[in-house]
DNA sequence: AAAGCGTGGTG
DNA sequence: TCACCAAGCTT
């Protein structure tokens, strides 16, 4: 059980308002989706022009499409969750080239796997990641269910990731709903209210699942995807090369900017920290955070309030770290001591210690962004 | 149902 | 610099 993240929060959540203008159409203005989708003829007309476009203009070489090997989809749906693609390519590759089975995953150090992972974010996909590979080597003899419910029951794998792996691997006709998808529904249907309230996401799941083709299920789920990532963006709308341009309502009624409507967002809280970065010439003291709760898992700089200094430490200059996450930003004071040198751990307490790891291995241990670039620069000063 | 969970790109 | 958010899932 995680209890409270030890990082105290000192400044209190503020809304930001929603502006005028969205708060008026948000509270008036309600999508009839039965009118949508009893719109058939608009239905198959966004389904048809979608796969035409895909074969022609969608994405075809990224390193996971040449391939229906399940093991490399689920591995790049996981890493491509909340994930841009150019983000996840350079991780894809390591990651397979160190397990290139699901088996050899599932055989795997739990450490190695978060070690690949670090720097890629929301490490609890890691966590289910190897808890999935047991799983499907233990209960499937290692062979990838085709059936999307059974494999929307494992572990890291929800219901649009479990669409994705059976269409692109298995050819099952199957709706994802990513955040793409999303914004592409909502201009293109004029689909009114914040997609991120259950309400709106029950619509766009019954639109997703309405607009499904008969055949080219491949071609219509990566169309979906691509269509959101290089046409229908966030900004930069590319209307003019758009195969919806002739009947999307976003476009039509010049709203495209305004579609999806944008949640009213808190401000970030802060949260302060003091961390001890302990050092001789050449290591680096680190604790192994517990599996759950931020950076689970990761090694880290120990919280300076659970650690004991050994008795010839000798103080350094502080450092000041600034963190945003998504939901608050840390501000961590480092102090930073050097001790004798030694590779000995330091006890914590009955259960925890701080082991010694060589400074100049910080690119490649599992650590969270903040501390490797902070690590990384104190080697780098030596 | 809504909050927790990372990081990097972009304008 | 700062706000926004991306191939979402879990609890």
């Amino acid at each position: 059980m995680c209890n409270a993240l030890g990082w105290a929060q000192i400044i209190p959540l503020t809304m930001t308002l929603p502006t005028k203008s969205s708060m008026r159409k948000t509270a008036t203005a309600q999508t009839d989706l039965n009118a949508i989708t009893a719109n058939t003829p608009a239905l198959t007309k966004f389904t048809a022009a979608l796969v035409r476009w895909q074969k022609k203009h969608g994405r075809h070489d990224l390193p996971w499409q040449q391939t229906t090997d399940p093991y490399r989809i689920w591995l790049s749906e996981i890493m491509l969750q909340q994930t841009q693609v150019q983000t996840v390519i350079p991780y894809y590759a390591r990651f397979l080239e160190r397990f290139p089975t699901v088996k050899a995953l599932a055989k795997g150090d739990i450490n190695d796997v978060l070690t690949l992972w670090a720097g890629l974010g929301y490490y609890a996909r890691a966590r289910n990641l190897h808890a999935c590979a047991q799983a499907i080597t233990t209960a499937y003899q290692g062979k990838f269910p085709n059936d999307p419910a059974l494999l929307a029951a494992l572990p890291g794998i929800g219901r649009s990731t479990a669409a994705a792996i059976t269409a692109f691997a298995f050819g099952h006709r199957a709706a994802i709903l990513d955040g793409n998808v999303k914004r592409v529904f909502c201009r293109v249907f004029g689909i009114e209210g914040v997609p991120t309230t259950s309400a709106v996401d029950k619509q766009l799941w019954l639109l997703a699942e309405s607009l499904l083709p008969k055949k080219d299920i491949e071609a219509y789920t990566q169309g979906l995807m691509d269509l959101g990532a290089t046409c229908c963006t966030r900004t930069k709308v590319r209307c003019d090369t758009c195969p919806m341009a002739g009947f999307c309502h976003a476009q039509q009624t010049d709203r495209v900017s305004e579609l999806p409507h944008r949640k009213a967002k808190a401000s970030l809280p802060v949260r302060t920290s003091k961390v001890w970065l302990i050092r001789d010439a050449d290591h680096v003291w680190l604790e192994r955070r517990q599996a759950c709760g931020i950076w689970g898992g990761l090694l880290s700089l120990p919280d300076a309030d659970s650690v004991q200094l050994p008795a010839s430490a000798i103080a350094l200059a502080s450092k000041t770290v600034r963190h945003k996450f998504t939901h608050f930003e840390l501000q961590a004071e480092v102090a930073r001591y050097v001790i004798k040198s030694t590779t000995e751990p330091i006890a914590l307490n009955r259960h925890r210690e701080l082991d010694a790891y060589p400074l100049a291995a910080a690119e490649d241990l599992a650590l969270p962004t903040p501390w490797r670039k902070l690590l990384v620069a104190e080697a780098a000063e030596d």
